[in-house]
DNA sequence: ACAAACTGTACACTTCTTATGTACACATGC
DNA sequence: GCATGTGTACATAAGAAGTGTACAGTTTGT
């Protein structure tokens, strides 16, 4: 099964650096199921080339998304999506602590691009999106 | 006029730097209006102590926020807050630009914290929430 | 069996960013 | 004037990120 590669673009320009752009990428697909568990992902030299980084950095990030379970990797084979071994369900105290942390990142983020000249409509707009295609 | 200075916390341990932590959580202080042209901000020093930080560190974040026009900054002198000389309002198709890049980033954000065990419903309730308190 | 071509890995090294220590320059108030 | 407050400048340290290069395992074709 070789990598459909769903395309994945991260700016060099941004202060975030690029293995955590290829990281919050490839997890996002993984989250919406567009990568689902036996789908191999392209090869680190391979991704390396088509996003203009060094294949360090992509295995880097390959890496940190084995760490949280996604990924399979090993030495000389193709990198696979597995099927996640189920967290061990946070404790509500904690689920409550992700909520709020995540609620003022999207607070920051939207002011963020408030402050640069977006529209509280648009912005608006963008989260309702968001939220619809999540829940 | 003396600072209010409406608590605001970083995260040591995040990976994201404390200056530019500094920044967003001041950004949106101003964006919300927490923060009024007139009003002084907290001296370097002083916030530096409560954060836990070097003061040139927070100075760092004032700079920062002051070449996007929100502040004043003067050797000697508190730091104000100004009115925000309107940005030369952006090209339609730089806004779309900008909207695209929010929502991208918004669904990573929310792919990151549902991979960390939060509910769809969770995150779809607080991005709902966000978006009333926006527009 | 073997070799070529592919896979990820290890590690030293460079570069850039972030944070700090310290001394300075300007403003204010006693 | 001097003490104390403000932000600033700059050298340095510490860390993170990215790279070059050589290596080790797997697969594929002959």
């Amino acid at each position: 099964m070789t990598a459909p590669a769903p395309a994945i673009e991260i700016d060099l320009a941004s202060p975030i650096p690029a293995y955590r752009q290829i990281v919050d990428q490839v997890r996002h697909l993984l989250v919406t199921e567009a990568l689902i568990p036996g789908t191999s992902l392209p090869s680190v030299r391979r991704l390396s080339v088509d996003l203009g980084v060094h294949h360090n950095t992509v295995a880097e990030a390959y890496r940190t998304l084995a760490a949280e379970g996604w990924l399979e990797i090993a030495q000389g084979k193709t990198v696979r999506v597995v099927e996640r071994a189920g967290k061990p369900a946070p404790q509500p105290q904690e689920r409550d602590a992700m909520a709020v942390s995540f609620e003022r990142r999207l607070r920051h983020l939207a002011a963020e691009v408030r402050a640069q000249g977006l529209s509280s409509n648009a912005i608006a707009d963008r989260l309702r999106l968001v939220a619809e295609e999540v829940g």
